[in-house]
DNA sequence: TTGACGTATCAAGAACCGTTGATACATTGC
DNA sequence: GCAATGTATCAACGGTTCTTGATACGTCAA
């Protein structure tokens, strides 16, 4: 795991803590069949206003979503870029995958 | 996104929350180079014995890694499975990767 | 321009998380 | 058995995060 390999690790942690929450998840599910307007989040979730809005601001702040204004409605959508850097991340600390020394250094 | 395809929410969340906090990333670097013991954590990344054994126990209780011991030592390792699925979500929740509905519900 | 609507932000409290130091437990060697 | 060593657990504190209700902002329609 070296550094061109990987996301600093501020960065990473930020993503998985946009991850950490089950609303955050299910917002995400929702955002899997494409892009979202906040009041259907909020019908299918059943979150009251702020609780959602919270959360999404969450996600966009770790840029995990994105938003688009359309006159008064507010559409939020997966970046897929940031799903493929996790993607990346979970391979790339699989043992065996990097170049790194692997040796014990100690407690034998 | 299906149930069959993603993990129960909740057990995502929790392998999100083990991997949100940078002493735990660091932790999961170091077992990408293999097996290493308590104490050679503990020299690398300088940190009080009861803090490390506190982070160890939030990995572990997520499914991240494993422990054995070996005399008074504890091994711990990460767990290739679940850093699969973990790269599987990521796969899951990219829009169009899924064969539920995509339809938009509401706000024309 | 005014009112209605969709959304964001704020403040306060509750709940949760991480750190620290002390203590307990397990294993080994004497 | 006893002491030393490696690790886990506990309690307490401080900090962060989440929820809730109230309020503010932006946009549209009349």
């Amino acid at each position: 795991m070296t550094a061109d390999t990987l996301p600093a690790t501020v960065t990473a942690a930020r993503w998985f803590h946009a991850l950490s929450d089950g609303t955050r998840l299910q917002i995400v599910e929702m955002l899997s069949h494409g892009e979202r307007c906040v009041c259907e989040l909020q019908d299918v979730l059943d979150a009251a206003q702020s609780r959602l809005s919270f959360h999404l601001k969450v996600l966009k702040d770790s840029g995990l979503i994105s938003d688009r204004r359309e006159g008064r409605w507010m559409y939020y959508a997966l970046n897929r870029d940031v799903l493929d850097k996790i993607g990346a991340f979970a391979q790339a600390v699989q043992p065996g995958k990097h170049a790194g020394s692997c040796a014990r250094a100690c407690c034998p």
